[in-house]
DNA sequence: AAAATACGTCAATATGGCTGACCTAAATTT
DNA sequence: AAATTTAGGTCAGCCATATTGACGTATTTT
């Protein structure tokens, strides 16, 4: 195989002539790249959390609790798009074992606000430094134009009905979690 | 998705803004919109698949046997990095039900030799359409250089150690692979 | 002839989803 | 005040996808 080891030939104008045609040719090369980008990005976090007898559901739960303290239940169902029998096994066993604590809403006392333990956040921190660590490599190996346009390369991706509530979530997060009363 | 409203007391100190000392500090915007862009990005084929009576594990089979005509089964374990039980019930399924077939290897007949029917094809490139319409959608969103950005920062993302073996193997069938059926 | 290889299969187990039903406590509506 | 709705929890069972381990069979290699 001849070396094509990050300067890939740009392959677009490999169908000039019939690219105004209906009939468009799959993008393989993004749809390849994102299964098995996506495969090494959780499979980090996924062999530590093997060690504490976690799995991926807990940490999806775990690191959404860590970026939105306070964060009810019904809205933690949302973000996830799973179904409150699934979060209830994995959040109990996050609460048994001290990573996550309920509090009583103030204003609404049948909500059970989640937060992280310090314990909770020492975890998800690790966590997310794992991976952390793989885009901060990505992003210096391409340059330093990479993290914008990674950044907005994804949110395109997102559902465009989805999109404009994951990024203020995302912005939320980023300030601090809170406020917002 | 829902809006959601957070009402609760401030319980993290707000971090230092994006201050560029933060070598330590996590990517939060990368790590989160690739679970939304991912999560998106398989669901559109999850819903078809569904209505096949397939799930997300026929799909990456199928995926990769059309993308690979003639493919052995001991190289789809190491790609799919899964067992061969895994492997076999839902391979199975795509045999019986006509998407694939298994052809004696020529030098080695103990080799089963992968290839997708008409019918595997046309699955196969009705599920990639719907992931390239999205693609599509967010290259032409952001500009002409996002493909190639998008590409090289996916390539990035993958473990050092198998970097090359995967953009070897997307250029090859980038080329047509091997003999058709 | 023996060993290694490619593949298949049986059995048991774990994870993480799902639906449906039902429960309590608290807030809201009537 | 009573009725209803809401937030959340829980029990029970099912499904899809993954695992490990053991074993079998045909074929190739040594």
């Amino acid at each position: 195989m001849a070396d094509l080891n990050f300067t890939l030939p740009p392959e677009r104008p490999a169908r000039t002539a019939d690219a105004a045609e209906g009939a468009d040719e799959p993008i393989w090369d993004i749809i390849e790249l994102l299964f098995f980008a996506y495969r090494d990005f959780v499979g980090d976090p996924d062999d530590v959390l093997a060690k504490f007898g976690f799995g991926r559901a807990h940490h999806r739960v775990l690191h959404f609790i860590n970026r939105n303290p306070g964060i009810k239940v019904a809205d933690l169902l949302v973000i996830l798009k799973i179904t409150k029998q699934s979060l209830g096994r994995v959040l109990k066993q996050l609460v048994d074992e001290g990573y996550v604590v309920q509090r009583e809403g103030e204003n609404d006392r049948r909500q059970r606000l989640l937060f992280v333990t310090p314990k909770g956040e020492a975890l998800a921190l690790k966590l997310a430094g794992l991976q952390t660590t793989r885009i901060a490599r990505a992003v210096a190996e391409i340059g330093p134009n990479a993290h914008e346009t990674a950044r907005r390369f994804l949110a395109a991706m997102i559902d465009a009905t989805d999109r404009d509530e994951v990024l203020r979530l995302i912005a939320r997060a980023e300030r601090g979690g809170r406020t917002r009363r």
